[in-house]
DNA sequence: AATGAATGAGCATTCATTCAT
DNA sequence: CATGAATGAATGCTCATTCAT
């Protein structure tokens, strides 16, 4: 055992409070909807009452924005790194489709909230991030797809917003039906969309 | 022709109204949610009081039962039409996807209501035909693409289940974002999707 | 047969519709209570819409204002005649015990509406007549017992007011259960509640 | 007298505010009608916001459910101690009685809306005790009526239904006038009651 | 940290009433 | 005479939020 390099900057026991009561919202977000979800309904899963969750938390927006702005951070720390490798545009698809196919293992519950949220949520002000992150989103796929056209990567008889669209939903709406723990991993999974959007589900014809 | 008789049976001016109410109607449910819409909000784009559309209607659960019934019974109609011109696993398939696309245009906000809300709305025994909905549209997929990788129309190497969600989620997510007498009509962003879906999006290696 | 002596002034055809109406909404009232009858039930009752009653009755209050203003015209035409008769104390009792059940008889709805509502109907000015004939009422039986009680007729050990109480409850609270046509008339149940409040339900000890 | 023991076992808080607000809505209710009476009133008269009322009872429904089956467990305390006391058949009435005028002047509430309201509540499955306890207390009453027809102590020449209501209405319409205070008690009510209700009010001819 | 009791704004729904046709 | 469509006020109820304890 090292002799006491702080491992991990131990977290006051506040911030673990928190941080369960956020998971515990966060499922029952996902599962009922945010405006179907009543504060109450929280504080039972949390074992306490409605009242109480106020010592913790502003309103019920704080819990859904630190829910989502928390998701956020997380995926953008792992976009910017495979975007930092400076991988070629096929790679660099494949290596944020196994990255983003890793967040809905790890924040399945954050990814549903978003899916089914953010558009109304970003809206008001508070959750202008909202957009911001989704225009970023949009750059950084829709520019490596026009790098992979231009290279010859990619097909460059295809519209690129759809394409983009294409893939950017086909990753996420697996949020809907995806289950932590089931007999695919989130890598499986994930090499098993990127061969069908790569590839196609039709059996190529033979060249002559 | 025949000379005068009724050339189309005139809808009673009253169903004519309750079409019109359930457009907008689901023009809000769609943009906001089910839950998140009140009836005022719904009276307000109609141009009447809150109170006046319960003169046309039971709650508001029976204008969205109203809109999503309405809209799977086309749908249905499509299918069912596709299904029994006995075409090759292919050919459905194409079929059923610009099938898909027709009713998103014609039945946007029936398409995006159904999207966010048919999980919790079919808990409730008035709901039922969305659970039922559901499971004829997962069988006639899943056995058509069954069909085509037995046939030899689509790869065999590929998890039929998660090609179906992926096919699945690839046309009717499309309903997020689209919106009728853009660009693209229904067909067109039909056939991209199936070359897409068919053939992949990476330029496919030269065969030597 | 008499030659032509306007035998009854022959009811104008809308004072008919008028009355049926009535009969109707009486029915409704009785059986329902006045505030839990809504104006639609009524008018389905009646074969028409709830907006069709507006051409027969200025409003809901006003069925239920004629329909007990009609039913206390009536007793009091009978009560009035038994008073001008003259009659002894006892003797006046019992033809106004005999009148009362008369009354349920033919008038049934209406006491039953009465009975539930003159109360909380008789604070309002327009219902004032309710309030006078309920006075008026109490001063005839009262008048009656007393001098019932001064001739010897009447026990003298009663409190005189609980004993009008009783007597008047005992007639109308009848109205709760009684149905025209049933086996026994209404003359007959007057005999029988006559002889219990006179005589009493008990076997009297034998003089020795 | 034991030492310090827990003399009453002190109600806790909470039941004690239950009880003052169901007084208090039971007044309104005796007074307006349930259906006549809003939560906003009941709130008002208890000094509280009607969404607070809420904190305490599940819906209006459950404020009068909780009046009338609080009211009738007492009531029937009372007549199972009568009725296992095994009197004769005019001591059990006169029993009856006294029970009776003293559950009028401690429920006076519950009685008069247990009058007004139990014929259309007990259509509702969650108010079929009201059925049954109507149906206990007629068994209860005719069984008593005809043991003393049978014994002598009752006149036999009474039908007997009629009879029971008559004693039946005779006793409990007293609670549409009876005032807790006034210058009757209720033993004294019961007395003078019983002597009319077993002897009547005329004065018997003198046997010669 | 958590409870118990309350607030107040808002919601779906009801219903007596109006009125042009 | 009656209909069909609408009004507007009120109703029972929900729920996020507050706060003294």
């Amino acid at each position: 055992m090292s002799p006491s390099p702080t491992p991990a900057p131990a977290p006051a026991p506040a911030a673990v409070r928190r941080a369960e009561l956020l998971a515990t919202a966060g499922e029952v977000f996902a599962r009922q909807g945010y405006n179907a979800t009543t504060v109450r309904q929280i504080a039972d899963a949390a074992g306490m009452l409605a009242g109480s969750l106020y010592y913790h938390f502003d309103s019920k927006e704080s819990m859904i924005d630190e829910i989502l702005s928390g998701f956020l951070q997380e995926l953008w720390a792992g976009y910017d790194a495979v975007l930092a490798a400076g991988l070629g545009p096929r790679e660099t698809i494949e290596a944020l489709v196994v990255e983003s196919f890793r967040e809905i293992d790890r924040h399945l519950s954050a990814v549903a909230i978003y899916q089914k949220e953010a558009r109304h949520l970003s809206a008001q002000p508070r959750f202008g991030y909202l957009a911001d992150s989704q225009e970023k989103f949009e750059r950084v796929w829709l520019d490596t797809l026009r790098r992979g056209a231009t290279t010859g990567a990619f097909r460059a008889d295809l519209d690129l917003r759809l394409t983009y669209r294409f893939v950017r939903d086909t990753v996420w709406v697996a949020a809907s039906w995806y289950r932590p723990g089931g007999q695919h991993s989130p890598e499986e999974i994930a090499r098993q969309y990127l061969s069908m959007v790569l590839d196609g589900i039709a059996v190529p014809p033979k060249e002559s």
